[in-house]
DNA sequence: AAACCGGGGTT
DNA sequence: AACCCAGGTTT
């Protein structure tokens, strides 16, 4: 069976009953339905892009705790929200709820689609979520699992992200909007996951073009995915785990984070350039090697090699400062060359 | 449209 | 080792 303009109503009707019975119950889920709390509804989306819900808890517990409100976190420095986003990743994401934060103390909060839109860091995705599960306009939410629920059920291998919309447009319930995109973020979620679909629990299966072709799992088809490039870096460990010299980080890469100074060795280039480089910039003496550590970051992998060094800028507290994972890494190597190698360092 | 941006979970 | 995750921004 495909899905015709006829069974949009039973179809909605159907998944809303399975929502309203199986539904999760998460806690940026509160108030009533289309009417969430817009400043949980709003960090719970940001935080869950690419990201997923077990983990993403974790981080809201976390970033409510420090930031109870949006005028709280309108008036917190960057460096405590990215101290809170440690370890989460897209960082972008921080700095941009931060700033967005600011605009919503100085202009209030937007209540529209088009007033969320213009906010940074907000894109269809978390406009149309918030829209509507805070203020109940009628927006149908796109992402993955909408994405994965719509081609299933529609057979499609290969849905462009204007056909995932349009298909989620016309599906979309006007009288319950709100509960409609939370039911199929849920379905995507719990049954109408990557692999082994539960087909047998889905409530729209009897609607379902790849259910019927009994390879549910087959659509969509993988995406192509770009290579994981290597790179390859030097970095100065000056000081020691607790106490080193850092740098903010002011590129792409990992930006807005503090981490050791760091130069990536380039084409054409040895390691011993590199760390020439990096040396001369700091005005520092290097000492030694301290270690190599690898870190895998979805689309590279990098090793970083790690050397002692004398002089240099003043330490500061490495606990107070909001690191990337690639940097815990490289001051754990002090701990295991501690002593053996540069006694007055 | 495609590249780029972290880190981790699942299979 | 793939493949994915309540995506957004830039090119």
């Amino acid at each position: 069976m495909t899905l015709s303009p006829a069974d949009l109503p039973a179809v909605r009707a159907a998944l809303l009953a399975w929502f309203d019975r199986a539904g999760r119950d998460l806690p940026w889920r509160v108030g009533p339905e289309g009417g969430r709390d817009p400043y949980r509804v709003w960090v719970s989306e940001v935080l869950l892009q690419q990201t997923q819900v077990a983990r993403g808890r974790v981080y809201f517990e976390r970033f409510l705790t420090a930031f109870p409100t949006v005028e709280a976190l309108a008036a917190a420095p960057v460096e405590a929200v990215l101290k809170a986003w440690e370890g989460c990743g897209y960082y972008a994401r921080a700095r941009n709820l931060h700033r967005a934060a600011g605009v919503i103390a100085r202009e209030g909060m937007p209540t529209t689609h088009e007033g969320w839109r213009a906010l940074p860091g907000v894109g269809p995705y978390t406009a149309a979520a918030v829209s509507s599960l805070a203020f109940g306009e009628a927006r149908a939410v796109s992402d993955g699992n909408v994405r994965r629920v719509l081609a299933r059920v529609h057979g499609e291998r290969q849905p462009t992200e204007p056909w995932v919309q349009a298909r989620a447009d016309e599906l979309l319930d006007p009288a319950r909007p709100a509960a409609f995109n939370e039911a199929v973020m849920d379905l995507g979620a719990m049954v109408c996951t990557p692999r082994n679909p539960r087909c047998h629990e889905c409530p729209v299966s009897a609607w379902c073009t790849a259910f019927a072709s009994g390879e549910p799992a087959s659509f969509p088809a993988p995406k192509v995915r770009a290579a994981v490039r290597q790179v390859r870096a030097v970095a100065l460990l000056l000081g020691d785990e607790r106490e080193a010299v850092l740098e903010r980080r002011e590129s792409t890469f990992l930006g807005g984070l503090m981490g050791l100074p760091t130069e990536v060795v380039g084409e054409g280039e040895g390691e011993g350039d590199a760390l020439a480089r990096l040396a001369a910039r700091l005005g520092v003496t290097v000492a030694g090697e301290l270690g190599t550590v690898t870190h895998t970051m979805t689309h590279r992998l990098v090793t970083l090699t790690v050397y002692g060094g004398r002089g240099g800028p003043a330490r500061t507290p490495v606990a107070d400062a909001a690191l990337s994972r690639l940097d815990h890494k490289a001051l754990g190597l002090w701990r295991a060359r501690q002593g053996s190698l540069f006694p007055e360092v």
